[in-house]
DNA sequence: TTGTAGGCGTTATCAT
DNA sequence: ATGATAACGCCTACAA
């Protein structure tokens, strides 16, 4: 059995596509009767509307989309939770999510050519910005609206973000009230745009303690849990270790606990250490994980939300949104040293 | 500036849009000097073809179709990482992925319909199945492929599943093994499909090994960490408490082992526990969660690999995949007891 | 090798 | 109150 259309209603009921459409879309320049005709046919041939031939027709598609890259999923829980939030708030409105997985580089640029110029969404979601980001000079181009988690600090566009620098810089002064001075950073790949201010924030922070300034206690990691391992594994090899390590995200700080445990020193006693993100491993690590917390299901949320008034070509109050820090001290940082 | 279509490139080049449309979709039958120019004015202008139309035309969509849980987030991880799974394999084969979050209800079986009669997607991949599961009764009325996680026993589509009720049983045997005789089961809500076989299991387990058949000892929660907790509560007032608790799924165990520590008992050595899923907590719980692997990811790409081949019409050596459980013994189940 | 014409299913405009 | 007609952008017989 074929697919209802207009056109087999407006057979059934001998009334021409015209009025049928209207009957459902509920003008009320059409007979009562009429309509209670047409709506009693619809439901009998369970009539669904073609949303592709509407979507052409109309010009929009209640649809928000995101590219998210291809390695996410348990090693990469931030995005899903970023997804997470911006599809709750898009169905609230009525919107669903096309989603297309893609390894950053050219094939994800044509990715977003395929849904914006494609005209399959009405609205962009970006996130991990990176430094000169291809994919915001494209979307720049183009009238489609757009919004971002993250910025990259001079340049313009509609964004959300978490205080990375100050957040770092908090942390920093945490761990020098606890008496340490010897204090590393895992800094994110210097291609992300998070990457600059917080660094930024880690040399500020030694700045204002007048601690010195030593570039082998700043290693780069590529944000996964080995590569936090690896990290840790490096900075405890100096001929003059930390005694406290803050990576730049979650999942490098568990695996710089992980390295700190099998070389056999204790987290928090011998070695403190400190993330960013606030995952939920976090606080169920042992010992739990001093993190900065970035709320990222209701950043989605509100990225969903302003997201689609800027559709709706309503009014958005605040384009550029930076949220506070906020710390979450637990075990992993230790106690106040004394001496 | 407007979006180039083959009419731009038609009225700039001279030819007619049918030749312009042949030209670019690399049909033999154009001239190449005729190609190349038409090629370069596309390019010039970023011609992207409207894939709304083409999908009105073409009657497919090359994308496939999620309706996921509006609760899920970190709270439900399980189908972040299947998505994943599907996701990666869906780009591979130049697929998109079209969500839709709903809460399970009215509101979603027209989800479903919106994607499906909508003509949306080119096939659904549906998990958390329940019992007699209207979706999955309203795809089978539908030329629709679909793909399911999740059996139910009895009924008949395509689905992928790991075997719960031996996965149960063998649980059921290593706390046995373990010298216990008291073993709790934390059951999922009834009306999943997955309920029914665990549940059996455990029962078939004590019949096996003659062990007495104490109704008190199964307790329903609803996969949350919280509900996980509450049933623990439950089953050590009784007055003959539980020596191990089984819980269905990762959340409720993890959430059983907190309230187990709260009583001031301790994990693995007063009471033991596990859970099924392996979630990456699991691994990381302290003490780390013996548990029943799902290799979820896995499962999302096959889902997607399968989905995929209806979609194209070929042939599925086997729609029915039933995985064999692997246990993962850790901390948390204990040592063998003496006596 | 190229062009004409029709249609996918919908909505909007303009008559009647 | 209802209908004929056109258009969204694309693809594909069929003609020339």
């Amino acid at each position: 059995m074929k697919r209802a259309t207009l056109k087999t209603i407006s057979d059934e009921s001998g009334f021409s596509i015209t009025t049928v459409s209207r009957a459902l879309a509920g003008y009320d320049d059409v007979n009562e009767q009429t309509r209670q005709r047409i709506i009693e046919i619809a439901q009998r041939l369970g009539y669904q509307p073609n949303l592709t031939a509407r979507h052409l027709r109309s010009k929009h598609t209640n649809t928000i989309g995101m590219v998210i890259p291809l390695t996410a999923h348990y090693s990469d829980l931030f995005f899903m939770e970023l997804l997470s939030g911006v599809g709750q708030q898009a169905a609230q409105h009525g919107y669903d999510l096309l989603l297309s997985a893609q390894v950053p580089g050219e094939e994800e640029l044509s990715a977003y050519r395929r849904m914006v110029d494609g005209s399959r969404v009405d609205g962009m979601v970006l996130a991990r910005v990176r430094r000169h980001d291809a994919r915001i000079d494209y979307l720049k181009g183009t009238a489609q609206p757009y919004v971002v988690f993250g910025h990259s600090g001079d340049d313009d566009y509609p964004y959300i973000d978490v205080d990375g620098e100050k957040g770092i810089r908090q942390m920093v002064h945490h761990f020098a009230d606890y008496g340490h001075r010897r204090i590393a950073l895992i800094a994110p790949p210097d291609e992300l745009a998070f990457a600059a201010p917080r660094v930024a924030g880690y040399w500020a922070a030694l700045e204002e303690l007048g601690l010195p300034r030593d570039p082998a206690l700043v290693v780069t990691g590529d944000l996964s849990m080995d590569s936090g391992a690896a990290a840790a594994e490096r900075l405890l090899s100096l001929p003059d270790p930390p005694t406290a390590i803050m990576a730049c995200n979650d999942q490098m700080a568990l695996g710089a606990m992980a390295a700190i445990t099998t070389r056999g020193l204790r987290v928090g006693r011998d070695v403190a250490v400190s993330g960013f993100d606030d995952i939920p491993a976090a606080a169920s690590a042992s010992p739990p994980l001093t993190t900065i917390r970035q709320p990222i299901y209701q950043i989605g949320q509100r990225l969903a939300q302003t997201l689609i008034r800027l559709i709706h070509g309503e009014t958005v109050d605040n384009l550029h949104v930076l949220l506070e820090p906020e710390l979450v001290i637990r075990a992993s940082s230790g106690e106040p040293r004394s001496g």
